[in-house]
DNA sequence: ATTAAATAGGACAAAATTGTCCTATTAATA
DNA sequence: TATTAATAGGACAATTTTGTCCTATTTAAT
């Protein structure tokens, strides 16, 4: 369903706000050890996120990834699944016809546009600050 | 959502369908360039179509591809993706956790849960014929 | 029997995704 | 100011997915 690169993405995101949400600054490392990634391709995505203002990252000593408190309510999960995978999973043909529509749909097209419109509205509707306390409440994990 | 494989695969079969419905064996090249598809690649995810008795073949001159009248029925979209891609999509945790599960779930488990099992269940219900009719019909294409 | 047209399948190639490594830059602190 | 700990980012490597090519096998028709 998703890359893993978004995979990675999302559950880093959940673990930073979990954090952020205890006023914990956290860096690299302890994200990747956290939700069991590789780190330098973590580090990648991370720079993604933070370039699509998911996260925020401070530079040099005592520096790491948080969010803001506020934003930690207003993130969605899209956000996250479209900075790193693009749309495509809400809008594009299953059957990866580029002119499909509407108008002239594929034969999947209508099956498949309300599990996709079921899924991004799912996504739209979920804040990281609602699977950041989960997980804070221990009812849910992010390793293995 | 599914790999181009199982695009092409589904496409494929659906052409094959369609053909079947009215009493044509169809070739390779024909359905490559039916659902516009690069020949040796659709030869190979045929193979796969056929060792999963999704499609028959018929090797030698005048050979090609169909499926039987009655089988046309039975085959549901579910067994076109279980065959190419596996059942990561309906089974798999959306986190890419291995241990995820009801009773140590990932945090967006049951949200996840929700729409994979909306999609098994749609792709378990709908069966190569109705798709290859709407197409006979001339509401739906598979090509571009 | 020979030929031609088709699928089957192995080996290879290209492209995309996933993952690593190194250096530059930044900022806190001794 | 020097050192240390952190992110940013470019270049590279490994793996997976996508795609190609060639040969063997099968079957119909001449």
């Amino acid at each position: 369903m998703f890359s893993k690169a978004c995979e990675y993405g999302i559950r880093a995101t959940i673990y930073i706000a979990m954090q952020s949400l205890e006023k914990n600054r956290v860096n690299l490392k302890e994200i990747a050890a956290a939700i069991d990634s590789p780190v330098a391709f973590t580090a990648k995505i991370l720079q993604k996120l933070v370039k699509n203002d998911i996260v925020e990252s401070v530079k040099g000593a005592h520096g790491g990834f948080q969010i803001d408190r506020v934003h930690i309510d207003s993130i969605k999960l899209n956000q996250i699944v479209s900075a790193i995978d693009g749309d495509k999973i809400f809008k594009g043909c299953a059957l990866g016809l580029h002119h499909c529509n509407e108008s002239l749909p594929c034969p999947v097209h209508f099956k498949f546009k309300e599990i996709r419109d079921n899924l991004e509205q799912m996504t739209k509707e979920t804040s990281i600050y609602e699977l950041a306390t989960g997980l804070e409440v221990g009812l849910t994990f992010l390793k293995r």
